[in-house]
RNA sequence: GGGCGAUUAGCUCAGCUGGUUAGAGCGCGGUCCUGAUAAGACCGAGGUCGGUGGUUCGAGUCCACCAUCGCCCA
């Protein structure tokens, strides 16, 4: 289109490409410094506070990604409109094994071993370098969706001065008691050398596990034998009958069988002993006496023994305190026996030589065990497993430990060093061997892995360092209750039931790269001592001089590190370094190096008002966050116990059959290639208004081309509309009269300011998902009512009050859309300010989104309108349905349409909007149908609510030759588009054609003219070389020719 | 095994505190309209609102149980 002389606006091309109009918008956006502009130009009293949960960039950015970066985006620009000054620090996350394993796949290591003989130094070298492995795509995908975040200034994870605030934090937990050393049973993974946080196991459950599923045979001891029994045994059990008489155990875990020293059953529980024979040797088997075991045992025992009998039942009581033999003994390949000496409150502590532990294969009571499967007993091993570990502290059981950290089994057993998980097989095909295997199974179940690598966890008691969380647990909850959660569910939910069952966090790894736990212990007297600060450890130290050289904080160099010890001994670090979720949570200190550091900014900046994540960090950031908050307030050293006010809590995304996205499946959808195709807008509409967050949700480039099409070029359609007649007619909105609003103008401007009031509310409810969904039905009002029903406005030639006003309206339509949607789209928001405010203004503000939020205008909301204005929507629906029905085209003029409404005050309503009909109809008057009868021989449609529109039919030679006139126009105008014509190019057309149009034409000439800008209608065909645009058509099955010349 | 969430048209989703005969968009078949529109309108096919009970004059909506899926926990 060619630029006219005194047009106010930027010509705007229906068909645009939206990526590169976005890529226009970040050039300008970095020209003018936009992003800085918008915080700096707020007020620093005034500040709405965000927290960058920290990424990793040691792997390529995905979907999922983008989704929470577009939530995260959306409300800083908001606020900042709403005169909020929004500071967002970028943020990386980089230590923590997933970044360890990364480097060992490439290095090739296989064991913590290898990675010492390879050199701490230099391993921790090179995971420093692989966590920004990917950090360019992380920006560049970053600016790309439009996310504002200050990536020119992040918090690093593993920067020195991050440390240090750690470590800050450390010391003020272990000041207030609040970190301890404690023997438990830990999830280990084997592989990794490691124990596992809770939060970390909870990443790593496999459903549909197999697994063995085993009866094993634990033979009772009989009374007449050296081992005796502790206690008179209940006659119900027949022992002195010298038949052998064994305890049913189930267990899935084989290789935990060596580690087993007691056997549980439920104390109230009824069990019953049953006789089996095969081949004349009877044996005796004891379990639960329940009908859903006993069916599936039994079933089993009946098909496998000639007889089976039940001899005798009892209660669970009888078998308590009985000894059992023992399956295995694992002293004799070298394990140290151990037991919880009552004693010492239950420490775990060396059996020595010739002690004999009292209770060593015994049947104990337990109330956790289950009646519902295996066999009503289960077996205890409390080496391994959390249930088994605490029942043998609380009842002093022993304790034998047959696996070595590396998932092992010891050199002088019949499995030799072989895996565990690999051992499960020769261990059952032994046990069988010895006919202590009763049956064999596969179970499928959930069981954890790590996460990471995907060994399967052990269970592993070993000394950790715990952060006593529990201890702050009411305060945890309390805070909670204050947080605003999107979707609310999740506050008393799964974030609220995590705190309500909260255990203390195992802090320490026994790894290489993370932050040093900065506890030295000292070589002479044991005793230990926290550092807070690099101070306090230059301070300390035996050579504080190397304390000042130390340019990093990491593994190796901080092991260098000697404290003085008071004793006169000299202190060594431990060798641990923390958990990386520690790190996460304290980033709303260590970002500013607080307390060292920024006492204001963090003074000002916590606790924050909004973060945004995807639900799986329930347990991760949102809970580290949280915890450390609770923790800090606890020892006093923050003023708050919660660490933010609002929460959206995103859903996972899905591929678009609802299966996990995975490099496996090759489902897993390219960002960068979405945001090519269809923009970025495109995209971050998709997210906001498809699903709402917390939803799982199925996504494909398609869904995001079909929100593309379905509202984004419908917006653009209407904009470029607007553009397109306002410079024909050199409209100006700062200088052209108000106009005279119509019905029409008050409606749309009705909608439109309601439309502000409900987005402001429901992002205020932290809603964006409503708040689009409203947008998008404006949007389609709008276009699809407003503007069609306005058409004959635009263009026509007088510019009279009536036709600024809706120049007026639909200018204060797009300029709002173009605010509201600013936080939601902000390039095509750009665009479209640019163009429709900045082009005439140069006194607004540079940017959308250093523009104002709108104002609802109240005065300017008329609800009875929008009513009225609803029920001819429907109306004209029905008119539709009732040509259709009649097969009379709209073209067709009518002579009238009658209506039945549902009450009067309805035909009130219709009545005053009746040209609405009218026009959109094409009929000549609208009555109401007010007696019974009066649709009486007229073609009727009606729909479910009560509503009626009938339409008369006949059509008259005048209107016949009404409808002919419009079919002219209608056949020009294609022919110009044809043609190539602009809109305002004047013509002359030449028809020849059925005698009858003479007729038409001379009654409705002037009308035609002026719908196609026809300076003249010519019978005949035009000259010959002057370039006219030519068509043979028919008319009725009769031949009509038409021709278009542009006029110089 | 427990908790939370979901289940409405082929697909993506609305359906507020219970209220006539359950909706939209996409897709499909057809008709029409159109000088902003890659659009739009109308008609049609397509739903036992996951299932079973219950509360109620009335249940997609509330309650209980069950099933399936997802996430989380053990």
């Amino acid at each position: 289109m060619a630029m006219r002389l005194g047009a106010m606006f930027k010509p705007v091309d229906s068909r645009a490409s939206f990526p590169e109009m976005e890529k226009r918008i970040l050039q300008l956006w970095k020209e003018r410094d936009v992003f800085r502009k918008s915080i700096e130009g707020r007020p620093e009293d005034k500040l709405y506070v965000f927290y960058e949960g920290p990424p990793t960039a040691n792997a390529r950015p995905g979907v999922h990604h983008v989704l929470s970066r577009a939530f995260k985006d959306l409300f800083p620009r908001y606020k900042t409109m709403r005169g909020y000054r929004v500071p967002r620090k970028a943020g990386w996350d980089t230590h923590g094994l997933p970044v360890e394993l990364e480097v060992e796949r490439e290095l090739g290591l296989k064991s913590k071993l290898e990675i010492e003989e390879f050199g701490v130094e230099e391993f921790n070298r090179r995971c420093r370098e692989s966590v920004f492995r990917y950090v360019q795509e992380w920006e560049a995908l970053t600016e790309r969706i439009g996310f504002w975040l200050d990536m020119e200034h992040p918090y690093i994870t593993y920067d020195n001065d991050y440390i240090e605030s750690v470590w800050w934090i450390v010391k003020q937990l272990w000041d207030k008691g609040l970190l301890y050393l404690d023997y438990r049973s830990t999830p280990h993974c084997p592989r990794c050398g490691t124990s596992l946080s809770d939060g970390e196991v909870a990443l790593g459950y496999r459903e549909d596990t197999p697994d063995p599923s085993i009866y094993v045979k634990f033979k009772l001891a009989a009374p007449s034998t050296g081992s005796g029994q502790a206690k008179e045994a209940d006659p119900a059990l027949r022992l002195a009958d010298s038949v052998p008489t064994f305890i049913l155990a189930w267990t899935t875990t084989p290789w935990t069988l060596p580690g087993n020293t007691a056997l549980a059953v439920q104390r109230d529980a009824r069990y019953v002993l049953v006789e089996v024979e095969n081949e004349g040797r009877r044996e005796r088997l004891i379990y639960a006496d329940t009908p859903e075991l006993r069916s599936g045992i039994e079933e089993f025992l009946q098909n496998n023994y000639e007889r089976v009998e039940e001899v005798s039942r009892f209660q669970g009581e009888a078998l308590v305190g009985l000894y059992y033999e023992s399956l295995y003994d694992p002293t004799a390949w070298g394990v140290q026996a151990m037991w919880f000496d009552p004693g010492q409150g239950g420490r775990l502590v060396a059996v020595e030589k010739g002690q004999a532990v009292e209770r060593a294969y015994t049947v104990i009571a337990g109330e956790f065990v289950s009646l519902s499967d295996g066999t009503g007993v289960v077996h205890i091993a409390p080496a391994f497993g959390g249930e088994d570990f605490d029942i043998g502290k609380e009842l002093g059981l022993l304790f034998l430990q047959p696996v070595d950290l590396r998932g092992e089994l010891p050199e002088a057993c019949p499995w030799p060093g072989q895996f565990v998980k690999d051992a499960d097989e020769p261990i059952m095909d032994e046990l069988a061997e010895r006919g202590l295997l009763l049956r064999r199974d596969v179970i499928r179940h959930t069981y954890p892995f790590c996460w990471r690598c995907g060994t399967p966890l052990l269970y592993y008691a070993k000394p950790t360092w715990y952060i006593r969380t529990t201890a702050v647990k009411d305060s945890l909850i309390e805070g909670n209750e204050r947080v605003n959660w999107y979707p609310g569910h999740i506050k008393r939910g799964r974030f609220g039931d995590w705190l309500n069952n909260n255990v203390d966090w195992a802090l320490s790894r026994e790894r290489y790269w993370g932050t040093p736990l900065p506890i030295w212990q000292c070589d002479a007297c044991g005793v230990q001592r926290c550092i807070g600060s690099r101070e306090e450890l230059r301070s300390s130290a035996a050579d504080p001089a190397a304390v000042d050289a130390l340019e990093d904080m990491h593994r190796p160099y901080i092991d260098g590190i000697e404290l003085k010890c008071d004793c006169g001994g000299s202190m060594r670090r431990l060798p641990e370094v923390m958990d990386g979720w520690f790190d996460s949570g304290a980033m709303p200190y260590a970002q500013w190096h607080y307390p060292f550091e920024n006492r204001e900014t963090f003074a000002r900046s916590f606790p924050a008002d909004f973060i945004c994540e995807a639900v799986d960090q329930t347990r991760g950031w949102f809970y580290t966050l949280h915890a450390e908050a609770a923790l800090l307030h606890a020892a006093g050293a923050v003023p708050e116990s919660l660490c933010f006010r609002n929460v959206i809590c995103l859903g996972l995304i899905s591929d678009d059959k609802g299966r996990k996205m995975s490099k496996s499946l090759g489902n897993v959808v390219e960002p960068m290639e979405v945001l090519d195709r269809h923009g970025a807008d495109a995209l971050r509409w998709y997210l906001f208004t498809a699903t709402r967050p917390g939803e799982a949700r199925r996504f494909s480039s398609n869904l995001v081309a079909e929100s593309l099409r379905r509202f984004l070029l419908t917006l653009w359609n209407t904009y470029s509309f607007f553009v397109t007649y306002a410079n024909i007619d050199r409209f100006d909105p700062t200088q052209a009269a108000q106009g005279e609003r119509s019905e029409l103008d008050r409606w749309v401007l009705s909608e439109l300011y309601t439309l502000v009031r409900r987005v402001t509310e429901q992002l205020e409810e932290y809603d964006p998902t409503s708040a689009g969904r409203a947008i998008q039905s404006f949007v389609g009002d709008l276009s699809n009512w407003y503007v069609r029903r306005s058409r004959r406005r635009f263009w026509k030639s007088e510019s009279d009050a009536d036709k600024l006003a809706a120049y007026h309206t639909l200018h204060v339509c797009l300029v709002t859309l173009s605010k509201l949607m600013a936080p939601f789209t902000p390039f095509v928001a750009e665009e479209m300010y640019q163009n429709l405010v900045r082009a005439v203004d140069k006194e607004a503000p540079e940017s959308v989104h250093l523009a104002e939020w709108p104002e609802s205008d109240a005065s300017l909301v008329d609800q009875r309108l929008m009513d009225e204005t609803r029920l001819i929507m429907r109306v004209v629906s029905l008119g539709r349905a009732a040509r259709s029905k009649a097969g009379i085209k709209v073209r067709q003029p009518l002579s009238r349409v009658v209506v039945k409404a549902r009450a009067a005050s309805e035909g009130r309503g219709l009545k005053r909007l009746e040209s609405q009909v009218i026009e959109e109809l094409n009929v000549k008057a609208l009555e109401l149908a007010e007696v019974d009868g009066a649709l009486d021989g007229l073609t009727v449609a009606e729909d479910e609510s009560g509503y009626a529109v009938g339409l008369d039919t006949a059509v008259t030679p005048e209107l016949a030759e009404e409808g002919l006139a419009r079919e002219l126009v209608h056949r020009i105008q294609s022919l110009r588009r044809a043609a190539g014509f602009d809109i305002s190019d004047h013509i002359t057309t030449y028809y020849q054609g059925p005698t009858r149009l003479q007729a038409v034409l001379q009654r409705h000439g002037d009308y035609v003219r002026q719908e196609t800008l026809s300076e003249e209608l010519v019978e005949g065909a035009p000259p010959t070389g002057a370039g006219a645009h030519t068509e043979a058509q028919k008319l009725d099955g009769e031949p009509l020719t038409l021709a278009v010349l542009r006029r110089s």
